[in-house]
RNA sequence: GGUGAUGUAGCUCAGCUGGUUAGAGCACAGGAUUCAUAAUCCUGGGGUCGAGGGUUCAAGUCCCUCUUUCACCA
């Protein structure tokens, strides 16, 4: 039976980057929502947008262009970022839609008809300039414990209390200065209140998270007992989003339209695919709904916006998967440690997201915990796990089938280590199933090390080097590519881009966990291998937290309200080139390395007494004849580093991508070995 | 302040309903190996499981007190 599934990450705000913070959420549900499909279910992830609220309206009015422009624009750099690590939303779409506009006024309609809305008069501050109410955030003053200035009207982030406005010590309007003023207003409430009953059954019969459970029994109050209170979904104009249908000057809080943009992301995505719409929202809907959040959030997913499916006549959420939040090095993300850090300024230093991915899933264990991301471990984990196991074991092999045998492979599959990793799918399925990605991945490297023990056991290199041992040493490969292969199935939730290499590399169509059982066939014929993934130098990390960090200073002044451009992440000092010691050298020998496939050694005088030796990687471009004589640009300062065939005393720079290379440089005519490259 | 969670080797984490000398990966030390963009394999050192008290034949695992960190609520 297939089952038909919908999934939704929450929506972000469309007032700033993303940064790994938010990453978690839509790293955790992509990883979940491949797996669903690798099994061949139908399911359809849908994201979009938040962009309503007061936050928004002012950020506008203050960089001087519509809220309209200002969430087309945040819109373009979500959907890039998202796109960049792969989170592959069948949908990515905006609240400001027509389709919200409609579903949120029928929702509100039907609330209505049920006699689920009322009205009540209340007072709010109100900044007498603007002609506007201010939410708490909006109003600043004194903190009334401490007595630190310029503190929110919410709580002190001095020293850490909590308050209401009113009590706040000299307050003003952060948006006009103002003094604000009380003033009543009639505000739209839907009645919560009459809704715990619902809600205790719902939180029984549906299968929440243990942590989440113990939350709503917190909320709600024991049975019989009465904690909720009307929730208001009212704000007075002006007011960026929906007027509500029978109120004219009164706008739907963005709360209240933000998850029925779950609802119009996939309408939207209905219209454009085909899809039955009512399938999935009508109240006896047999698909599975399920939104992941983070826990700050499990208020308004848990309480209001059941309530609000069950009285307007909509099937509830099959289930609500909260996770915790990010820490960086063990702390609270922070912009003067550098670890503040946005997706862009991730992807600008590391480049490679399936770090991330591969990084957070290992972490992710389908509770409420936080999850550290500790920049260190980071290096370490990705580095051992993802190239000295996983990528290891295709890298050891496959130049023995494709240089001995053509690329063809004998796949025996009376092997212990295969049978194995067969045999642990069903492990591997639960695993990704509860969202323990951690569980999966221990499981799949535990694999990786038996495929690693297998191929040192077999010591396919000396079977190599024996007459008449082809035929095994090709069976040996073949098993190890093999074991390649499934590793790679198991990883393909968490690193889409790379199994997606492999599959190419294996050529074989895109697998999925059916595949499991179906080993490569004898014969079957591979490609090339060509290497998959580099390490990640922790320079690389380090260069992201010093850019995060001068990021701050550079904007500092600004306080907050202007984000620089993304480029700047990118600056280094002088200081910092300056570290690098580049030189002029001339190539006075070069030549071929015995046993090595991309290497050359070269002797370069760069003015020293005694000449540099220095392996470069550049054989498959250049003729060693054609290099003696030539001068070039090596890095002199670069350590030592013994390799297999001898220490490397620098390097040399060439330039190359995808269109080919690598090209090594020359200096203008003139130059002399040993000069400062500055 | 109240509630919920959290604290296990240097680092990151597993330890299901309490059951033999507490586990893994990384890091570290020694050895092996050279196929692999130095990756791999074997062996080893390292923990009073936040602290104290209790229940039990038996507790990292249950109860109480204190404490760390985090979140929510007032």
């Amino acid at each position: 039976m297939t089952r038909k599934l919908l999934v939704t990450s929450a929506l972000p705000y469309a007032n700033g980057s993303i940064h790994l913070g938010h990453l978690v959420e839509y790293i955790q549900t992509d990883i979940w929502v491949r797996f669903q499909k690798m099994q061949g279910h139908t399911v359809h992830y849908v994201c979009a947008d938040d962009t309503h609220g007061t936050p928004i309206m002012l950020r506008a009015e203050k960089e001087g262009i519509t809220p309209e422009a200002l969430i087309e624009k945040v819109h373009a750099e979500h959907s890039q970022d998202f796109a960049e690590f792969l989170v592959d939303f069948d949908n990515y779409y905006s609240t400001n839609s027509e389709e919200n506009r409609e579903l949120a006024s029928n929702i509100y309609k039907a609330l209505k008809a049920n006699g689920k809305i009322a009205t009540k008069t209340i007072e709010q501050y109100f900044d007498p300039v603007k002609n506007m109410f201010l939410p708490d955030r909006f109003i600043k003053g004194e903190c009334p414990k401490c007595h630190a200035k310029d503190q929110y009207g919410d709580n002190c982030e001095v020293c850490g209390a909590t308050y209401s406005p009113t009590d706040l010590i000299n307050p003003f309007s952060a948006v006009s200065g103002a003094i604000p003023v009380r003033k009543e207003t009639e505000h739209y409430f839907f009645k919560l209140s009459e809704c715990s009953d619902f809600l205790r059954d719902w939180t029984r019969s549906g299968t929440l998270q243990a942590e989440a459970a113990n939350k709503m029994t917190e909320w709600l109050g024991e049975a019989g007992e009465n904690k909720l209170s009307d929730w208001d979904i009212s704000r007075d104009a002006p007011y960026f989003g929906f007027e509500i249908p029978d109120a004219p000057g009164k706008y739907f809080y963005v709360w209240l339209d933000a998850p029925i943009g779950y609802m119009a992301s996939f309408k939207n995505l209905c219209a454009k695919a085909g899809l039955d719409f009512d399938e999935y929202w009508k109240k006896d809907s047999t698909t599975e709904l399920y939104h992941f959040i983070g826990k700050d959030i499990l208020y308004f997913h848990a309480l209001f916006w059941p309530a609000t499916l069950e009285y307007s006549g909509h099937r509830k959420p099959t289930n609500v998967f909260a996770h915790g939040f990010l820490t960086v090095n063990g702390e609270k993300m922070s912009k003067s440690r550098g670890t503040f850090i946005t997706a862009r300024s991730y992807l600008d230093h590391i480049k490679n997201p399936e770090y991330l991915r591969y990084y957070y899933a290992a972490k992710l264990n389908g509770s409420m915990e936080d999850i550290d991301l500790n920049l260190e471990d980071f290096v370490a984990r990705v580095n051992s796990d993802l190239v000295g196991k996983y990528i290891n074991i295709a890298s050891r092999t496959a130049g023995f089938i494709n240089k001995r045998f053509a690329g063809k492979l004998n796949v025996t599959p009376n092997n212990a280590v295969i049978q194995e990793l067969v045999s642990a799918k069903s492990l591997i399925k639960n695993a990704y199933h509860d969202r323990d990605f951690g569980k999966a991945l221990r499981e799949i490297m535990r694999l990786a090390d038996l495929a690693n023990g297998y191929v040192a056991d077999k010591a396919p290199w000396v079977m190599a080097k024996q007459e008449g041992a082809d035929q095994e040493l090709q069976m040996v490969c073949s098993q190890a590519i093999e074991m390649f292969r499934l590793l790679t199935l198991y990883l393909k939730p968490v690193l889409p881009q790379l199994a997606k290499q492999v599959e190419q590399f294996l050529n074989v169509p895109s697998l999925s966990f059916a595949d499991v059982e179906q080993a490569l066939p004898t014969q079957h014929q591979i490609g090339e291998y060509a290497h998959l993934i580099t390490r990640i130098d922790p320079k690389q990390v380090e260069a992201m937290t010093e850019a995060n960090k001068e990021n701050l200073q550079s904007s500092a002044p600004a306080a907050a309200v202007v984000t620089p451009p993304a480029e700047e992440a990118n600056y280094i000092s002088i200081d910092d080139f300056t570290k690098v010691d580049l030189r002029i050298a001339k190539i006075v020998n070069a030549e071929h390395v015995d046993g090595a496939e991309k290497l050359l050694k070269l002797t370069l005088d760069i003015g020293e007494e005694k000449p540099r030796q220095v392996f470069a990687g550049i054989k498959s471009a250049y003729d060693p004849e054609t290099l003696k004589g030539r001068l070039t640009v090596m890095v002199a300062n670069l350590a030592p580093r013994k390799m297999k065939f001898g220490l490397s005393e620098g390097m040399v720079l060439a330039a190359s991508d995808e269109r080919g290379g690598p090209f090594i440089l020359s200096p203008d005519s003139g130059a002399q070995p040993g000069m400062r490259v500055k």
